[in-house]
RNA sequence: GCGCCCGUAGCUCAGUUGGAUAGAGCGUCUGCCUUCUAAGCAGAGGGUCGCGUGUUCGAAUCACGCCGGGCGCGCCA
């Protein structure tokens, strides 16, 4: 209705006035204004040299009629007032019923969302959960809004991270093969490597020379993919792949496809993409210089290059803001691997990668994984080119980022570059009192500062599983004591659903660029603007709908225009308004990349449905027209909360 | 040094195509459970929107310059 209105407000005044323009469209600050309002004439009357309260009548009393607006009026100096037409906006949400957001489009072109990506050799912390999370929700709301949606999680197994684990059992623990596959099928092998893994940061530190040797001469094995290095890293990674799937899963988070590194070797992928830019000259190989004998790609300049005094001095300095590509000693850099990997995303490769299930899914779930293996011809086409790739990676990595943009733009790829994603966030850090309640000794500084950062290699984090236990502990003690009547099994599950509400909206409320100071205290709360508050309404009208049956639809409907006039009817309109805005609030969050606009809207609406449920009593309404209405209403305004949390990835239980 | 992000109420944050009186949660204080679940509601108090200049009919929002904080710039990922 709203995107209705912009484009018969924008024809009529270019047919008028014969000027292009774009309609803003805004929320006036109180309802009695209108449900929208529109400057559109202050920027009319600069072109137009007229007064805008002048053109604003001309364009109120002008415009034809827009089906589901009832009038325009001019307010202020010069603004459009919107009023909607109550009935008409009631009967077309009533009406749209299980209408699942927008009709899915077979043929609309595929969209990657690729999130998680968690180096797989130890347990997955707090900072993890915000990527998952984020990740997961954006494909939500863009599967809502008619995409296709693959999400990937790349495993990056053959990585340094995975090398440094491997050099702890064998050199540290002296661990056989044997061994490390024996730990590795236990409970609790996450949280060893997690320990571990903060060990050999310690290890290193001892001797230096000694480590990174050790370092690259496993990397290397593990790369090759032979010997016991590589074994030990394959048993190591891919029962920490298992893990994660295991811990994202209670959170309700899932995966098509595991996109690993070993197949990016192993099937040459790297290869490929090597020559491509070899060929189109976007790297470069360095002869002199401290990079010689390393593929580079040189650092973009913007604008003119100063070419005036001290050019020496300046081309070794802008020299090493180039990124190595390809080390001197030939080996690739991650960048370019990634560049591999962004290329195929788009079909741009010439290759595709071979596809099996992943043996170790969570129940219930099929999660395909890369491999050099057969391919199952029952897989999905994962190789089919994407439209469009999110990668949700966190700020930190914006320059990598950007160096692979400009690796498909050096081959000529400028739209695949445009279509590329960065879906960045910020980190999730500690305060200093919950990084001191969890045994980390703070230095001075760091006691000041407002918060600490995470760190997988001191082993300073919030582990996810412990987490996620300690809500469901908290939510299950909330929900044994109200709910003494339900079975222990009932209870587990409420406070479960309770929990991953708290959590994924305590991670979704705050907008991407907000460094999130964690504390068990915020987080262990469930009142106010929370995941639980919202869950807390839809039971409410739950435990309406199950005492007061259904609502009568016809009946409802007829009067539903009559109810929503006068001032009695001013907050229940408001309701009903706010109810009806989700897929405009959705389409802000695709827009904007921040899917904390739909928190927002499910928290007001929430919040919006409580405060109506302290005026209105429903099942006592005497009024038998007036009671159909308002359970007609509760009925919208609970399709509408679920949805919107549905998009946050968080279910609403039948009692709480 | 260069690049990116942030600075809004006591605290944590919204305010993203520039718009009408700058909002919410928490915390504090005051009320509200024999009535559909009080994980709730109502009310009070709380602001030089870091500072300055500029653009504009209009700036928390845009530009420039400062101040303060964070991150990145590695033959790590």
């Amino acid at each position: 209705m709203i995107k209705r209105l912009r484009e018969s407000l924008a024809a009529h005044i270019k047919e008028k006035y014969g000027v292009e323009i774009s309609v803003a469209l805004e929320k006036p600050p109180k309802l009695e204004m209108g449900e929208a309002a529109s400057p559109v004439c202050f920027e009319l009357a600069k072109r137009l040299k007229r007064a805008p309260r002048q053109i604003a009548q001309e364009i109120a009393t002008g415009l034809p009629a827009i089906p589901g607006v009832a009038r325009l009026e001019v307010a202020g100096a010069g603004y459009l007032n919107v009023f909607l037409d109550r009935g008409t906006f009631w009967q077309s949400l009533f009406d749209s019923k299980s209408a699942a957001g927008q009709a899915k489009d077979a043929a609309a072109h595929k969209v990657i969302v690729e999130h998680t990506s968690i180096n797989p050799n130890k347990a997955a912390h707090i900072g993890h959960l915000r990527n998952a999370v984020l990740g997961d929700t954006i494909a939500r709301i863009l599967r809502n809004a008619g995409e296709r949606v693959q999400v990937q999680n790349y495993i990056d197994n053959t990585g340094v991270q995975v090398a440094d684990v491997v050099i702890g059992f064998q050199h540290m623990e002296k661990k056989s093969v044997a061994d490390v596959r024996t730990m590795a099928a236990q409970p609790g092998f996450d949280y060893l490597c997690w320990d571990l893994y903060a060990r050999v940061t310690q290890f290193y530190e001892q001797d230096k020379a000694q480590g990174a040797a050790l370092r690259g001469a496993t990397l290397r094995a593990i790369e090759e993919g032979h010997g016991e290095a590589a074994e030990m890293g394959t048993i190591i990674a891919d029962a920490i792949v298992g893990f994660h799937l295991r811990t994202m899963k209670r959170l309700t988070i899932s995966y098509e496809l595991l996109a690993r590194e070993s197949e990016i070797l192993h099937l040459k992928f790297w290869d490929a993409a090597f020559a491509k830019l070899k060929e189109a000259g976007a790297i470069q190989l360095a002869t002199t210089g401290k990079m010689a004998g390393c593929w580079i790609m040189p650092a973009e300049k913007d604008g003119v290059t100063r070419e005036d005094t001290e050019s020496a001095q300046h081309e070794e300095e802008e020299n090493t803001q180039d990124k190595i590509i390809v080390r001197s000693n030939g080996t690739v850099t991650y960048v370019g691997k990634d560049i591999a990997y962004q290329l195929w995303k788009f079909g741009l490769l010439g290759k595709d990668f071979n596809y099996k299930r992943w043996p170790d899914s969570p129940a219930g779930e099929t999660v395909w994984t890369t491999t050099t293996d057969a391919d199952d011809p029952a897989a999905p086409h994962f190789g089919e080119p994407a439209s469009r790739v999110y990668n949700v990676i966190d700020t930190r990595q914006s320059y990598l980022q950007d160096v692979v943009a400009q690796g498909l733009r050096g081959l000529g790829h400028a739209e695949a570059a445009a279509n590329s994603i960065h879906f960045s966030y910020d980190i999730v850090a500690l305060t200093p009192r919950c990084a001191s309640e969890l045994g980390h000794q703070l230095s001075r500084e760091d006691a000041k500062k407002p918060y600490v950062e995470v760190s997988g290699r001191k082993g300073l984090g919030v582990k996810a599983d412990d987490l996620i236990t300690k809500l469901e502990e908290a939510t299950l003690a909330e929900v044994q004591k109200r709910h003494a009547e339900m079975t222990e099994d009932e209870q587990k599950a409420t406070a479960h659903t309770i929990a991953v509400g708290a959590l994924r909206f305590f991670l979704l409320k705050f907008t991407r660029t907000t460094i999130i100071a964690f504390d068990f205290e915020d987080a262990l709360s469930f009142e106010g603007e929370t995941g639980p508050y919202c869950q807390y309404a839809v039971v409410r009208i739950r435990g309406i709908r199950r005492k007061g049956a259904e609502a009568e639809p016809g009946k409802a409907t007829a009067q539903a225009a009559k109810f929503l006039v006068g001032p009695e009817g001013a907050g229940l309109w408001e309701l009903l308004l706010q109810a009806g805005m989700l897929d405009y609030a959705s389409d802000a969050a695709i827009g904007a990349q921040e899917p904390a606009f739909v928190a927002k809207y499910a928290f007001q609406l929430a919040q919006a449905f409580n405060n109506f449920y302290h005026k209105h009593h429903i099942l006592s309404e005497q009024d038998v027209e007036k009671r159909a209405f308002l359970l007609g209403l509760t009925e919208i305004v609970e399709r509408q909360l679920v949805k919107a949390l549905s998009l946050l990835g968080i279910e609403a239980p039948e009692r709480m």
